[in-house]
DNA sequence: CCCCAGTCCTGCGGGC
DNA sequence: TGCCCGCAGGACTGGG
């Protein structure tokens, strides 16, 4: 599931594409043949989608949290959401039946931008400069966890009485932080993941914003973490590792790496939660 | 305002 | 061997 790391690792894939001029823009053979495969959210239609694309040319790519965003010559910004299955692929995709949505690029080493998504939870979205702000601003999304100051984290997260892991995947108190990373921030800063986001101490709020820093950036150095489902990959189709340093998401049962307890699973907000109750207070 | 439960979607794996 | 069901969870919606 793409998070902050895996996007970041997306968004530097696709760099080279700066400079290129877009063709034209497709919709994949699932949606529009016989498959059973449901069609994707795609905003504006195929029509418009075109007509507002032609002939642009990228001027940058941007990540706003878990999106990857072409800046575009005329200020819209085109944003891939891949949620839980989306990649934003330079090669030869996965599978060709997921393929969703294809950016044909005037020619040169890097000739298109392929959206695929297994399982069609991701969209794809083309923003005018007024939309963008609404879509994508303060309101919607909160600042980006690797530039979030230690007391913006701090007030902003606070707010809430919720559990501080529920609060960590809330987009719009800080952004880009997902299930896994959460976990593994929490571990790292030795914080129970149980704990109210209203009860952190002064010190834990340091410890937090220190950890989270601290994880994003070793996963971004390790290209993200692909799952046993494999599906994550980076824009040449590859595999990241950062699953192999894993200090306790997915590892229930296994012994704590720094106590050597059991680590446990726990239920919140209906998701999964991996924690150290020895040390995580 | 705050928070929770339900919804979307596909592929996989457990149980029978 | 095959079928059904539950589960995975990011972002959004509806309602208490």
């Amino acid at each position: 599931m793409p998070e902050l790391p895996e996007v970041e690792t997306m968004c530097r894939g696709i760099a080279g594409v700066v400079g290129h001029r877009i063709v034209t823009c497709d919709l994949g053979q699932a949606s529009n043949s016989q498959q059973r495969l449901q069609p994707i959210s795609i905003r504006p239609a195929l029509p418009q989608l075109k007509r507002r694309l032609a002939d642009r040319q990228i001027t940058a790519i941007e990540r706003f949290g878990k999106r990857v965003c072409l800046r575009l010559d005329d200020h819209q910004l085109l944003v891939f959401e891949p949620r839980m299955t989306g990649l934003v692929l330079l090669t030869d995709p996965p599978t060709t039946e997921h393929v969703r949505f294809r950016l044909t690029l005037t020619d040169g080493p890097l000739p298109s931008v392929v959206f695929w998504d297994r399982r069609g939870l991701g969209t794809v979205q083309l923003l005018s400069t007024a939309e963008i702000d609404s879509r994508l601003g303060l309101k919607r999304l909160g600042p980006d966890a690797l530039r979030i100051t230690p007391d913006e984290l701090r007030d902003r997260v606070s707010r809430t009485r919720r559990p501080v892991k529920v609060a960590l995947l809330d987009q719009q108190l800080v952004a880009g932080i997902g299930n896994l990373y959460a976990a593994e921030i929490l571990f790292v800063a030795g914080i129970s993941p149980r704990k109210s986001a209203a009860r952190l101490t002064r010190t834990q709020w340091q410890r937090l914003h220190a950890a989270m820093l601290e994880v994003l950036h070793e996963a971004i150095h390790y290209e993200g973490s692909t799952l046993g489902d494999g599906t994550y990959r980076n824009a040449l189709n590859q595999t990241g590792s950062y699953q192999n340093h894993h200090r306790v998401y997915d590892r229930a049962g296994d012994p704590c790496p720094r106590c050597s307890g059991a680590i446990v699973r726990i239920v919140q907000a209906q998701r999964s939660t991996f924690f150290c109750k020895g040390c995580q207070k």
